[in-house]
RNA sequence: CGGGGCGUGGCGCAGUCCGGCUAGCGCACCUGCUUUGGGAGCAGGGAGUCGAAAGUUCAAAUCUUUUCGCCCCGACCA
């Protein structure tokens, strides 16, 4: 066991940082708050982004590429946006070895260059709808990082929409954020809440924000996606007006949304143990492993021709394999290596697997092993993978609806943030109790349910009668 | 920005309090042989301006001053 990695119940945050960094999926960079992705760690998002791109095409959206440098008067145009962005924004001062007359920043976010771009681009209500979604790279000065949950450059998407209705742009906004949370439960394995931020949480220029709220191993909340409905606003920061079917002038509505690089932070800190990270299938870099076992080289020969029957089967079925044949370490090295990787299916042949012409094969999310022979394999691995994709969401929902609590009073809301998890109640609070709240308690609203339990209660804070639902708990 | 920790072969550390002779250890790496079903063994080998600068001293990884950087915990945030 030394050479393991500190527990999640020794230390949550060690352990997150350790499996980061042990599994490959990214390393520390010279720049303060920086890390270079590693291929492995890469790859992940490359699935995650394969994935979710395909559902912005298939909803009507294209990429496109706005420029990093963005000059700084843009950024003052909305006034909430500025506020919000200002602490954190890094300036482009000097260049071509002298001070510039106008500064630039680097990108925090991109609606101030997009909707100066739109405003070129719109005339009529015939332009409209615009759906741009761009996959990019975002500079934010954050004052502590953390290895993808928050570092100061994160790569992530973000999607512009520019609508003719405040109807039809809210119903962007909120398809977006159902499309997160698709991905959340159905690639990721995720189990997500999913409502409207308060008034405090909200983003910094939009009209309403809506996420979608994970529940990490630690019990800790961690905001994985958002979708903003920023009404008229930048709009009208921005001047962008087009003329409508009654020849009136009117300014545009829009929507915004993300999701970043912290959702392999979230992969991460959902489903990982202490022999390290677990992946789900459909986005692990390698679903299966196979690792040959020999002595000699008759083993030798047998046990690989075996596996390349199976690996061209593997190829056929579209299952992402690797073999894992390296002679300078050893079988229960690659054991570890690849369950501290997170692959979802590892394989073993060895000369007693070929004798019986079978195969062991083990699951990485329960440990169980199996023994069947070559023909059931190659049947059931296509299956075997569907049936982990599905236990381990499965096992979230499980978690998360043990670690939800309906609470009724203030007392309570205490108790639940002393044991972790969420509290689920109804709030009929302002801005200031919430701040208070936090203040008190270190926990947030995270949002207001779009699923309520039922239709109304009393609130755990005032006491009045509310339709508004929520859950509140510590965040990352 | 507040609190804490740390800079010594590629990585992780010891040595620093109390200055001293060739700067050690583990892992990794290279070569060879034996191994291989849960992190292999033995033998041999390569690799270090001790974060940087200045000072004290016969002598500095060690003492003094300055400085740079990173990590962790808090307030802020995807």
């Amino acid at each position: 066991m030394s050479k393991g990695i500190t527990s999640q119940s020794q230390d949550y945050s060690k352990w997150y940082t350790e499996v980061v960094q042990k599994a490959e999926l990214a390393d520390y960079s010279p720049v303060k708050g920086c890390m270079v992705i590693r291929p492995y760690g890469y790859a992940l998002w490359e699935n995650i982004k394969l994935n979710l791109d395909n559902m912005f095409k298939d909803t009507g959206h294209e990429n496109a590429y706005f420029p990093m440098l963005i000059p700084e008067e843009f950024l003052k145009k909305e006034a909430e946006h500025v506020e919000g962005f200002a602490p954190e924004v890094a300036v482009v001062t000097h260049a071509g070895g002298k001070k510039l007359e106008n500064f630039y920043v680097l990108r925090p976010t991109s609606e101030t260059i997009i909707w100066y771009m739109y405003k070129k681009w719109i005339n009529s209500h015939r332009d409209l709808p615009i759906l741009i979604n761009q996959w990019a790279n975002v500079i934010r000065w954050e004052m502590r990082t953390r290895l993808f949950l928050r570092t100061t450059e994160f790569l992530w998407q973000e999607g512009h929409t520019a609508h003719a209705t405040a109807e039809e742009a809210l119903i962007e906004a909120k398809t977006m954020i159902n499309i997160y949370k698709i991905l959340a439960e159905d690639y990721l394995a995720m189990p997500v809440y999913i409502g409207k931020k308060t008034e405090n949480e909200k983003f910094p220029g939009a009209v309403d924000t809506y996420s979608i709220e994970a529940l990490m191993g630690d019990k800790k909340a961690l905001q994985s996606g958002t979708s903003h409905y920023l009404g008229q606003n930048f709009a009208k920061a921005f001047d962008v007006k087009f003329q409508n079917e009654n020849n009136k002038q009117e300014f545009v509505y829009a929507t915004s949304w993300g999701v970043s690089t912290r959702l392999i932070g979230a992969i991460i800190m959902t489903h990982g143990d202490d022999k390290g990270l677990i992946l789900p299938p459909k986005i692990a870099p390698q679903q299966v492993v196979i690792i040959p076992i020999y002595r000699n080289d008759d083993d030798k020969n047998k046990v690989l021709n075996l596996s390349k029957k199976i690996e061209t089967t593997l190829k056929e079925k579209k299952i992402r394999f690797k073999l894992d044949n390296r002679e300078s370490v050893t079988p229960g090295y690659k054991f570890n290596e690849w369950e501290m990787k997170g692959v979802p299916v590892r394989v073993e042949i060895g000369p007693k697997d070929v004798d019986r012409n079978g195969v062991v094969t083990v699951r990485r999310d329960t440990g169980k092993k199996a023994f069947p022979s070559v023909e059931e394999f190659l049947e059931d691995i296509t299956n075997l993978l569907d049936t982990i994709q599905f236990d381990m969401l499965d096992k979230q929902r499980k978690f998360r609806k043990e670690n939800t609590f309906d609470i009724e009073s203030y007392d309570e809301l205490k108790e639940v943030v002393k044991k972790g998890g969420y509290a689920r109640a109804f709030w009929a609070g302002n801005s200031e109790m919430e701040d208070k709240i936090k203040d008190e308690t270190k926990a947030t609203i995270r949002c207001e349910l779009f699923e309520k339990t039922k239709e109304s209660g009393k609130c755990f804070y005032t006491g009045k009668e509310s339709k508004v639902q929520v859950i509140i708990s510590k965040a990352y």
